[in-house]
DNA sequence: AATGAATGAGGATTCATTCAT
DNA sequence: TATGAATGAATCCTCATTCAT
């Protein structure tokens, strides 16, 4: 499924990404940065990929996929609804205090950026070769209520996913806030919004 | 409150903010372009601003306020929280279909660009005049819930406001999505996303 | 006819001519040289050209428009046929002892380079505008002989031109010949040359 | 003679001339399109040529060897003056309306670029051994002249070159021309361009 | 001998910013 | 105050050449 990437490619990958961390603003790396960090040539670079824009939508396209593979590993180990959202929300927070990739990544989703163009062709390219990560998380996230085969109709499942994202990118956006920087007080936080999503989730399953 | 915009300093905003509606990227919007849609000189520009940056953030903030000042009358005007509400998602949904630019800057936000900076920086020094728009416009819509002073803790109102924020953040998305077209269906969402909001206030202030 | 060339523009026409002179390949001429040369800055050549190919292009034709205008004036200063191909041939061989950029400006109509294309492109429109300064000299250099109304087909016309043309031609390419560095040698091919193309006219003429 | 080219050596010159007529831009064309079309490795280029430069030169020689030694065999097999020129521009035909190697070749002996510099390298070196295959050709043309030994002065013989040259190169231009698409009217100017060649010949070597 | 992955020097082009008018 | 011509730093990308295999 992943090992597929060539040592430069993924080189790349990390490099971008890196800057990234270090608080480089996406739109403003330049590729001598980024093959300086892969420690390669700027002209390799060129072998692998088009250009800018392919290595930095690529590269968070593979964050994305290795972030979804975490997800996807953890959520299928835990039993009960609330620790796969629990799991969920931890890497996230995790994702989010370390390297905001994957957030990011979701952002440009929503832009209109060479670098956005691209993810938006690579995404319906994968779509098309039926690899969808994002999608495969939530449905692991989902086999009980799912199995039980009281579908609801099919725009209230896209209802539903809109609303876990947006709480969980609400989580996301609360533990950036000065005030959310305990443990603490992120941990009553998690738990509200653990529930907030449960109660969504069964809620519907139930109704339909 | 708004009155003091110079003619020349409104012209780069609309000009900035026509430029996003047309689907121009915001990173790469140049000056000339900036000047040339507002009929104004490149020189003209440097005058009122001190670069590139300023121009876009402020602009983006301009159109925020103005965007915030009328939700803060919609709410003032209706009298019920669902229907407060209601006018701030059809307001929303307006946005979002003709220009998005509020959606923008809520995710310039949380980017790291030298536009981002000059927001922060703006909305730093906002906060500390005491404007703060999008503030008021929760605090209209909760008038008579606050005012039966049953405060409930200060972070739980951040989480509130996270909420109900990811909420209309959610919404936003989703009427993007080419499922969500029809006004038939947009309604029936809509409603969802009302009641599931003012319930979460409602329990939030009974709670508490 | 003329004075509408801009000072930078004609500052890089002179420029890129300069350097041709100064024998460098026309193919490997950079920006920076023409610019740096020009005494102007690199992006003010983007103000006035769309590129590279478009000012060694414009540049060439150019100096064919000044030295078909010198001819011009020349040839009709002459009285005898004879007289106004000595003429021609006497500019040429200034031509081509100094710049030669006429003789490159022919050579590349037959290349398939970017700025031939750009060369083509350029005289078909001159064409449509109905500017010719080539065949204007030559019309000037034969108005007695086409005042007699005995026009040869239009086709047999066309053979005189290349005929004559490739005369010419060979006499500039005789005069870079290093045994034909002595001005009594380039005189007597010179009457050569002359003689074979008033012959040449003459009979197509009496012919006809 | 010419059996000693080897196979890689010769599948070069012949990736450049295909590249060639198939309307590349000789001073635009890479080393990688080059040896991609000869199906060889890019390295293995450098085994046979020091650089790009050396490849083209050669490649375009090589092309001018080979039509040479067609037009000096054709031109032996004729028997009277004006049937070996009809056959030089016959083949002079083909030529330049299948691949026009031969007239760029001429082109690029005036130019002034690092492959002309080869070229101008090379032949040096093929005077000095004593291979100089268009004179060989102009030589068989003229065996019945030359014969008679009524031999013009030097110089004279070098203007009679250029001038047939010259024809030849006139023929070249107007078989191009959109008006002489046609074999009648060719065949027309190519009688025309033939008889003055011929008295062109004869008259010289009469007069001396 | 043959290869082609890796390289980085080199060059075209863009565009924010300045400043003389 | 308003301008836009001029600028050149900055950056992407190409491609001839090398060299380890």
């Amino acid at each position: 499924m992943n090992c597929e990437y060539q040592p430069k490619e993924q080189a790349i990958y990390q490099a971008v990404l890196a800057l990234f961390e270090d608080g480089a603003d996406i739109n403003n790396i330049t590729v001598a940065e980024i093959t300086g960090r892969a420690g390669i040539g700027k002209g390799t670079a060129y072998e692998y990929f088009s250009g800018k824009e392919e290595m930095i939508a690529k590269a968070f396209l593979y964050n994305g996929e290795v972030f979804c593979r975490q997800l996807y590993e953890g959520v299928c180990r835990e039993k009960t609804l609330a620790d796969k959202v629990n799991y969920v929300l931890l890497a996230m927070e995790d994702q989010i205090t370390k390297t905001n990739c994957v957030f990011r990544l979701m952002q440009m989703l929503s832009e209109n950026s060479a670098v956005s163009n691209w993810i938006h062709k690579l995404l319906k390219e994968k779509r098309e070769t039926g690899i969808v990560p994002a999608e495969d998380v939530i449905r692991a996230a989902l086999t009980d209520e799912l199995n039980e085969r009281k579908m609801p109709p099919e725009e209230m499942l896209t209802y539903l996913m809109m609303s876990v994202y947006s709480k969980i990118f609400c989580y996301g956006m609360l533990i950036n806030d000065d005030k959310y920087r305990q443990e603490e007080r992120r941990k009553r936080v998690r738990e509200l919004v653990n529930q907030s999503i449960c109660r969504e989730v069964t809620e519907l399953f139930e109704l339909s």
